[in-house]
DNA sequence: CTGTTAGCGCTTTCAA
DNA sequence: TTGAAAGCGCTAACAG
């Protein structure tokens, strides 16, 4: 006669277990969170776990986080997934967190700082055990503050907080040294002969646009050049904007021989824009960018740009969350590498985005 | 003189908030989750109302959980979220989760089936609304089998599941119609005047490139022509199986003039392939892919292929699993649309893959 | 409409 | 070691 098994999807708890192991459930709970073969017996801790496996328990997390106090969530604050550079933070962070046993919720800004406020008082709502922020902070003080505020009052909550972005805020950061990197690629631009330059950036609110673009201005002027101011031109931090700065430059006829975008899905814009009116990357004007996201080795000419390792920013920040010590704000500073390839060949005289326009 | 604040940072609770407005606590949670002013006498809500704010009440969700016996998370498991055309699946389905005050919570299998059940398994323990598998499921019966038992346990829980992939399994399904889009794909290829042809697949497991390249031929047959099984060449289906695969072809110099590679990762890796022997992609063979990821607009030439509103498919999926019907399981076809573009200019006479490496 | 009173499933004192 | 019992914060019957 088969027992008639219910079909009803109770879910079996931890009392069921301790029930049919014979013990309490103080015991059954010590048997599975008691750091090992303390607190209890051996035999019995056999039997929890025997019982457990027959009837197919699983742990309710939302119960033992009520009772805890504390949870295994990460949030990851983003800005948008699908932006490759962002999603190989992303990889990084769900990657590194696994490894740990911790779930990885991602939440996405579109690059709005109230809403990244929104999702830091949500993820403490969630007693969450630490958050990453990943992308370009703003430098609009006013949401800033905030921020911080609310960064301030999730740690005091228990929870750890990092952001992958400038040293702004007194939490642990992971830095990108835009700036080095920047200025690192400009000297090398220069050294392969070219002098007049035009800078693909964004209003003044990003500071990773700003940082790259002051630290190119260093290189030139390192090297004893000047960038001229209205040779930097404005856009979106995405291809289009990418696209519309490039097109003002165009129209523009700017004297220029190299462009440098403060990122490479900008450049990836520019390059489409230069396409459109017949102009040949590397041939009429060399083009840079920065981050190396994966496809930007795939373009022909393969871009010139500034190697990142957007998932090694991830990993480094879930290191920093999970690292107990109690000392205060830490930093990790990565730095980018300059690669360059075939978007960006020295100059041929008398060859310029204007020369190559009439 | 300053009220001595305690800076402990103790959660303000349901509690708190219905100690301060005089009432009870029922009264308080009625007044939260109640549809509108019914329930709760509007003074008394607005009297909770604002002692919530004054405390600066959030609710826990974790408590919520254990008490309501479900959640608003929504789990998304996916292969990799660094591959664009799954970042773009996952942007969907986190902007339609998040219009809907979901949270989603991402975790990556790296395409082990057995990490992905293991998944569905942790979402059924956290009590999710609902989740979200995405990704070319396999072939593997017996994995197939052990999935469609999870799913179905967490159906049975009271969650909802749908699949992004082949309609295979008895839950919600959105389908992307590779069969008919690849055909299209072929069918167009062949009308520009290209005959022989190569295609790069993934060993048979994958239905989603088995689907593809079984489309491609039916396109081909169509048009009466022949797909020679020799040049059907397999590699993994990321960037660097194209690549392999396309080296494949090359090395044995097949006599083809278009090549077919099941998704745009997989082409990009060809043409990085090509270019290494020092093969221009359109001149010397034409390459063809599958997805339309946001990148291959940006190769030159750009890349044809078959369109795929990836971030469609991660809202519909949503869509799905947020629909209260009951009537089993539904599907939603999506369909691809071929976007002819540079890289697969009509063949010149005479000139092929074979003929260009001699 | 509102308050009382049980829970939800788990952890953690506190005694034994 | 182990168990009884008291929570964790919230929801939901059940009365009134």
């Amino acid at each position: 006669m088969a027992t008639a098994r219910t079909a009803v999807p109770v879910a079996v708890t931890l009392q069921d277990v301790a029930d049919r192991a014979g013990v309490s459930t103080a015991t059954a709970s010590r048997a599975f969170n008691g750091s090992k073969d303390r607190n209890v017996r051996a035999e019995l801790r056999a039997r929890v776990f025997a019982a457990a496996e027959e009837l197919g328990y699983l742990a309710n997390p939302h119960a033992q986080a009520v009772a805890r106090g504390r949870t295994d969530i990460v949030g990851l604050v983003i800005h948008d997934v699908s932006d490759p550079f962002f999603s190989s933070i992303a990889a990084g962070v769900i990657a590194e967190a696994e490894r740990e046993g911790l779930i990885v919720t991602i939440t996405s800004t579109s690059r709005d700082p109230g809403r990244e406020i929104d999702h830091v008082v949500s993820l403490r709502q969630q007693k969450a055990r630490a958050l990453v922020i990943a992308g370009s902070r703003t430098a609009d003080q006013e949401a800033l503050k905030r921020l911080e505020a609310e960064l301030l009052a999730f740690e005091a909550g228990g929870g750890r907080a990092a952001l992958i972005s400038q040293r702004m805020l007194p939490v642990d950061t992971v830095t990108l040294e835009n700036r080095s990197g920047a200025k690192a690629l400009a000297v090398d631009l220069a050294g392969l002969g070219h002098q007049r330059f035009a800078v693909l950036s964004t209003g003044s609110k990003l500071l990773t646009s700003r940082d790259r673009l002051a630290g190119f201005r260093d290189g030139l002027v390192r090297k004893g050049l000047h960038l001229d101011p209205d040779n930097v031109v404005h856009g979106e931090f995405t291809r289009e904007g990418g696209y519309a700065a490039m097109q003002e430059l165009i129209i523009r006829r700017a004297d220029v021989t190299c462009v440098f975008a403060v990122n490479d899905v900008m450049a990836l814009g520019a390059a489409a824009a230069l396409r459109e009116h017949g102009l040949a990357v590397g041939k009429d004007v060399a083009l840079a960018g920065f981050d190396d996201i994966p496809t930007v080795r795939d373009l022909s000419p393969a871009l010139t740009t500034v190697r990142v390792a957007a998932e090694e920013l991830g990993r480094l920040a879930i290191g920093l969350v999970l690292d107990e010590r109690e000392d205060g704000p830490r930093v990790r500073k990565v730095h980018g590498e300059v690669v360059i390839r075939e978007s960006t060949p020295s100059p041929t005289s008398g060859r310029s985005l204007s020369t190559a326009l009439s």
